[in-house]
DNA sequence: CGTCAATATTGAAATATGTCGAAGCAGGAC
DNA sequence: GTCCTGCTTCGACATATTTCAATATTGACG
C-alpha cells in the first residue's frame, strides 16, 4: 500500500514559489549567508548618508583588499549594492528595492497572506 | 600621503553589526541561500495548517530522498523549521519567529532607523 | 609623459557544499 | 518475532566558495 492512497501525499496543487524565482531570490539570500558580506551591507545601509568609501569598508577586516573586492562584487551582482567611482575612490550604497523585496518574502513567509 | 590624511577613511566609529551576530544571522541567510531550500520553506509555510508531511515535499523535487532529507536538516538547524513525527510521517512546520527576525534586518537595512 | 594610490581582476590553493547510493533506524502491520 | 515503508545518517564524489599573492586598471598629480 502506499502512501498516497491513506490522503497523506496528494501532490502540490500550487507550488508557492516557482522554481525560477527560487532561483532569483536565492542568489540574494546566498549573497547575506557570510558574516563579512552581511557586516558589509550593514555597514554600507547605516550610514546617514548612504553611501561608504571601499577605503573605509577594506580595514575594518582582518582580510586581504582583493577578498573585500571579491564579496563587494557578489553583494552588487546580487543587486544588493551599487558602486560608484568619483575620483580616486569608489563609494558603495545600498538597494533598498532588493532588501525590501526579500523582506517581503520573508514576512509572506511567516504569515501566509493567501493561507 | 596615505587616503586617511585626506578625511576620506576614519575608521567606523560604531559598527552596524557585531561580528557575533554576523555569524548567527549569516547561517540562516545561507540556508536560505539555495532554490531548493528556499522553496521548500515557501511550501511549508503557505499551508493553511501550517505543517507538511514530507511525503508530500520529496516527490515535488527531482532530487533523492536523502537529499531532500539533508536540505530539511538545514533548514532545522538554522532555525526556520521543525519537525515532529507523528506515527510513520514526518511532519514540518516554520518558525516565524527566525523569518521575522531576518526581515526585521533587512528592512532596517533598507531604511537606517539610527540615521 | 611617468609615478603613485585605490580598486579590480586573475590564478591557485584549501575548504565547504550539493548530490547520490547504501546502510541504519523507527513505527506499523502481519 | 519478521517484514515493509518512511525518513535519516553515512561515505564518497564533483562542484562551488573563500581566500590570498600577484598583476592589471583607473584616475590624480607632477
Amino acid at each position: 500500500m502506499s502512501k498516497q492512497d491513506l490522503g497523506c501525499c496528494e501532490p502540490l496543487s500550487e507550488e508557492p514559489l516557482a522554481a525560477e524565482q527560487a532561483v532569483e531570490l536565492s542568489t540574494m539570500f546566498k549573497a547575506l549567508g557570510d558574516p563579512v558580506r552581511l557586516r558589509l551591507l550593514s555597514m554600507i545601509a547605516s550610514r546617514p548618508d548612504g553611501e561608504v568609501c571601499v577605503c573605509e569598508l577594506t580595514p575594518a577586516f582582518d582580510l586581504s583588499q582583493p577578498t573585500i573586492s571579491h564579496h563587494l562584487k557578489l553583494l552588487r551582482q546580487a543587486g544588493l549594492v551599487d558602486s560608484e567611482r568619483r575620483g580616486t575612490w569608489v563609494y558603495y550604497r545600498a538597494r533598498p528595492e532588493t532588501t525590501d523585496r526579500m523582506a517581503a518574502l520573508l514576512s509572506s513567509v511567516a504569515r501566509p497572506v493567501t493561507a
